[in-house]
DNA sequence: GTCTATACAGTGATAGAC
DNA sequence: GTCTATCACTGTATAGAC
């Protein structure tokens, strides 16, 4: 780990394959499930090539989420929302959260995060500063516009972005990780917008 | 894992202490990292004998889970609070789902049925029942009690009941699961169900 | 850098004595 | 029922040829 935790960057040629391969294999079955045979087979290398890239199976575990944890989150913006329309506005917030946070993807990469936490502290720290921290802030800067436009009246804005982005999750987030449900479909994220979003207006709206 | 998962019942003996070692190293440690010499030698027994109660490693495990996600949620109860004092009994409520949800024998369980919901699909069903089923259950209760004598003011009881359920969650019961804090104090806890509380009513108090 | 082949440790599971 | 000893196997990691 360490050293290439950091590597978040897309390296290329053969150390690319072996990352994607590496991606494939780690959300579909988590950590301690793969083998760095099975690796190297779906990279279409040998096991060595894959130890002259990563030096143990934890490293190259470790550059996936962090890849992983970046590439989900990066796109997350409500800077352009405007905070005078402030229900379409979350809505829209709502839906571009949920459609990033529920993704098949995101959900496995944070099951796996939970699910190594003990073993790799450091992951949970990476995966929360690429996912949530991120999302927070910029949902934090929509409510402070709000609030400064007098649309809605809240004291502690990072406090009710925290809240929102919890009435967000609901129940769903949590079934999915634990894999109760098949992955949402566009109708069911639509209704988990609508209902946090109407509970939210309730609480600070005007 | 299939015939002893409704084991739940303590058996007596040998194979309560091969049970009680599992459970520790289980849920120190997780599935994969724990291997059946270790719980053998925790159990003061050989694994001739682990094998002799459990006929494979996946069932032990779910014996575990199933027993543990009975044991933290069974005395959860809403029945006896006061839905006239609207707020004292939603605070009494959201103390002792934190107390239960964020201890850390029950985040242990959460995280592992959520690490291993890929491999044992059954075992997320068996905790979600055992647990967030059953509290959502008494807190919907006490929803419809409270709207009844006109404390609150809810259309969609279980709805209500699933978010302030999420509201308690906030993110501490994430950061949790991800191992980035140590388990929360009496403090904490108090300034989380508070927080949630407030909300909840600002929402559906009247 | 990349391969094949292999060393070596550790795993889940079982046979057989008591 | 419980133990010791051992099985067959798979895992990570590395050596050496090209």
């Amino acid at each position: 780990m360490g050293e290439s935790m950091a590597a978040v960057t897309a390296p290329t040629g053969k150390a690319e394959s072996i990352l994607a391969a590496a991606q494939r294999t780690f959300l579909a079955s988590g950590f301690g499930a793969v083998s760095m045979d099975a690796i190297a087979r779906e990279a279409g290398a040998s096991k060595a090539t894959l130890y002259a890239y990563f030096s143990s199976k934890e490293e190259l575990f470790g550059a996936v989420v962090a890849r992983e944890g970046e590439r989900y989150f990066r796109d997350f913006s409500a800077g352009e929302l405007d905070p005078r329309e402030v229900k379409a506005s979350l809505l829209e917030i709502a839906r571009r959260f949920l459609a990033l946070v529920l993704s098949p993807d995101a959900i496995a990469v944070n099951r796996i995060t939970i699910a190594e936490a003990v073993r790799f502290p450091q992951l949970g720290e990476v995966f929360w500063r690429a996912g949530p921290e991120r999302t927070r802030a910029q949902i934090e800067g929509f409510l402070n516009r709000a609030t400064e436009a007098g649309t809605l009246d809240i004291a502690d804005a990072r406090g009710a972005a925290e809240q929102f982005i919890a009435l967000l999750r609901g129940d769903i987030h949590p079934r999915q990780l634990l894999r109760l449900d098949k992955p949402a479909d566009a109708m069911e994220l639509d209704a988990a917008a609508t209902s946090a979003v109407d509970t939210f207006l309730r609480a600070f709206g005007k």
